[in-house]
RNA sequence: GGUCUGGUAGCUCAGCUGGAUAGAGCAACGCCCUUCUAAGGCGUGGGUCAAGAGUUCGAAUCUCUUCCGGAUCACCA
């Protein structure tokens, strides 16, 4: 039981005893003191002064009375107009510490055989062009959100759903085909899925310019965009694919090749991993059937020209198509399939797309369809709906050229740190391959904190310049409170000191470090509201608290030079526990901590 | 137009399940390294929490209206 729950329980019984009320402890308000006050926990009294028939302030009292003779924890007690201030006692945060210290697993929920699974969906490439911005920020938020999910005892399986089929691609293989000379990876030295993206550009251009010559001859726009030889000629491609045509599907398969190996880099530069990768020219077909049953089950329709729908106006939506006049499949279709082959291969309780805010529509729509088609999990799934990312300039455009390809900006990130160590001269002492790997990990851990640390939901401005400052609220800022850590508890292991856990707990410790202490103990909390919802944020919000905290007490108190022995065993505990939760909290975000920079 | 969503300091963002004088970082200015890593710490200035009304002992937070942004409403994905 914490130090919350068994306040609360004892508010309830003061207010029940003194005044004859009876409160639900969740009703109760507890907070944290705001700091300009003196103590740690504040019970907001107003709600029981109308049982109580007197003013806030003697109410106040009454019950802090009550709370500290009924529990010696706390130690005192002041009322400011409607709020009971409390103050713990030392002793309390000293033993805390020592539990908070010895466990290694504090914060999180163990896995058990007995866990439930939870499937998380991310990255969802296109395979026709590299991966950008956008999906750096959906790749880092689908490998937090299961890093966090796990802390709360989940088990998890990541998922990838990669759109490997369809007209795109088809657009980047006719490009290719005509314009291509056969370049390959190997012999321009470009990663695969840049080689792949530099056709698809190839053909957009092509195209555009078959669209203006038509126009020019007085044929209007939107028919020379459907009668263009190109993108005629790309159908037809797509047509021969879905025919197994077998010089397009050979292409196919060799293009699409280049583009995994390319993803593959991007992937493991970035930290992000997958349990099962589905593709949709496997799941799309299966989408098919889903819906043929539907049909014969009338949830479905068949119009006059073949193609079939669903009618969702009783659901306050729009009619939705499921399969082209042709027969052929579209997206929600091709879900519908992922969907069905998914809960096949796994016993999923709960599953989680984390897709752009831009298809909540198509999200609503696929949980209605799904139900209706009889899957009994259609109605529970999470759509983790996360905001685009703009530039201070607006939106990406890939026609503009104004896209920031996520290898590159990567790139950008590490040779910045790499230049900052060395400016600032933090790595003299080290080997270049250590060098190397504090600059990755120090450029990365910039970008990614960057982008978690604001709330999922809300679009957010990438400024690329900005981005790459490493002070202030900043990965960089909590990495480096971590490595001065690791750096004064080598030091004291040098020198001897022993500092496993406190062997006294009668010490007088100051506001600053018993402030912190309750710090940490909040962290099992955030990391249970973070998995609830779906908030990487909190982790990272409450992380850069921690870490500002410590500076301060860190730039304010000695460690090793304190002489008082127990005191300077104290500070040890705390500052390695300090530093475990920064490390088990970053690593939530799928941020690594350096030992030193 | 319908639906959804956002508007907090010059900029980027916290705070939003109602509680005390609305917080950080960046940018600006000033101070602190013979002391455990100055990628640090301290200080100064900076706000009609888009506007109005309502509910309440109490509203940035809840409700309604208005204004301004964004997304979506495809036989694209």
């Amino acid at each position: 039981m914490n130090l919350e729950t068994t306040i609360g329980a004892l508010v309830a019984k003061a207010v029940e005893t003194l005044y004859g009320l009876e409160t639900k402890i969740a009703d109760i308000q507890l907070q944290k003191t705001k700091r300009e006050f003196e103590g740690e926990l504040t019970v907001v009294i107003f709600p029981f002064v109308k049982a109580a028939r007197k003013s806030p302030e003697q109410t106040g009292r009454e019950i802090g009375e009550f709370l500290q003779q009924n529990n010696p924890v706390i130690s005192a007690f002041n009322v400011i107009k409607g709020f009971l201030n409390l103050s713990i006692s030392q002793k309390y945060w000293l033993e805390t510490l020592n539990e908070i210290h010895t466990n290694s697993n504090f914060g999180k929920t163990p896995v058990t055989d007995n866990s439930e699974l939870m499937m998380i969906e991310y990255s969802s490439p296109n395979t026709n062009k590299p991966l950008h911005l956008g999906h750096i920020r959906n790749n880092l938020l689908g490998y937090s959100i299961a890093e966090i999910q796990k802390a709360n005892g989940w088990k998890v399986v990541k998922t990838n759903i990669v759109n490997d089929r369809g007209i795109h691609i088809c657009k980047s293989m006719l490009a290719w085909k005509l314009f291509g000379n056969g370049e390959t990876p190997q012999s321009t030295g470009m990663k695969g899925d840049h080689l792949v993206g530099k056709y698809y550009v190839i053909f957009d251009q092509a195209y555009k310019s078959e669209i203006k010559e038509l126009t020019e001859k007085g044929i209007s726009e939107e028919e020379a965009k459907k009668s263009a030889p190109l993108i005629v000629a790309a159908q037809q491609m797509l047509f021969a694919w879905e025919n197994n045509d077998p010089e397009v599907r050979q292409l196919w398969e060799m293009m699409n090749g280049w583009v995994y190996a390319g993803f593959d880099v991007t992937y493991k530069q970035l930290g992000v991993d997958f349990d099962k990768i589905y593709y949709e020219s496997e799941t799309y077909l299966e989408g098919k059937e889903k819906v043929e049953e539907g049909l014969e089950n009338k949830v479905l329709y068949r119009r006059e020209d073949g193609s079939v729908w669903a009618d969702l106006t009783a659901d306050g939506l729009d009619e939705k198509l499921l399969l082209r006049a042709d027969g052929t499949s579209v997206y929600m279709t091709q879900d519908i399939g992922t969907a069905k082959l998914r809960y096949e291969h796994y016993p999923i309780k709960k599953m989680v797309y984390v897709v752009g805010n831009e298809q909540n529509y198509h999200f609503q729509v696929l949980s209605i369809l799904l139900d209706k088609l009889g899957f009994e999990w259609g109605k529970s799934l999470v759509h983790f709906s996360y905001g685009m990312v703009e530039l201070p300039e607006g939106k990406m455009k890939s026609r503009e050229g104004t896209v920031v390809d996520a290898d590159d900006l990567m790139e950008e990130m590490i040779n910045t740190a790499r230049e900052t160590s060395q400016e600032l001269g933090k790595l003299d002492n080290c080997t270049p391959d250590e060098i190397e790997s504090i600059a990755q990990l120090v450029g990365l851990g910039s970008l990614k904190y960057f982008m978690l640390k604001v709330d999922p939901r809300k679009s957010m401005t990438f400024n690329p310049k900005e981005s790459i400052d490493f002070n202030g609220n900043t990965g960089p800022f909590i990495q480096y409170t971590h490595a001065r850590i690791k750096s004064v508890l080598r030091k004291a292991i040098d020198q001897g000191i022993e500092f496993k856990s406190l062997t006294s707990t009668d010490l007088v410790i100051s506001e600053k470090e018993s402030y912190l202490i309750q710090l940490l103990t909040e962290f099992p909390a955030v990391v249970k509201q973070a998995g609830d919802e779906f908030s990487p944020a909190l982790i990272a919000n409450y992380i850069y608290d921690l870490v500002k905290e410590f500076n301060q007490f860190y730039h304010d108190f000695t460690i090793l030079k304190e002489e008082n022995v127990n005191i300077k065993q104290f500070r040890l505990v705390l500052a390695e526990s300090t530093a475990a939760i920064i490390k088990s909290g970053m690593a939530l975000l799928g941020i690594d901590v350096p030992e030193r920079m």
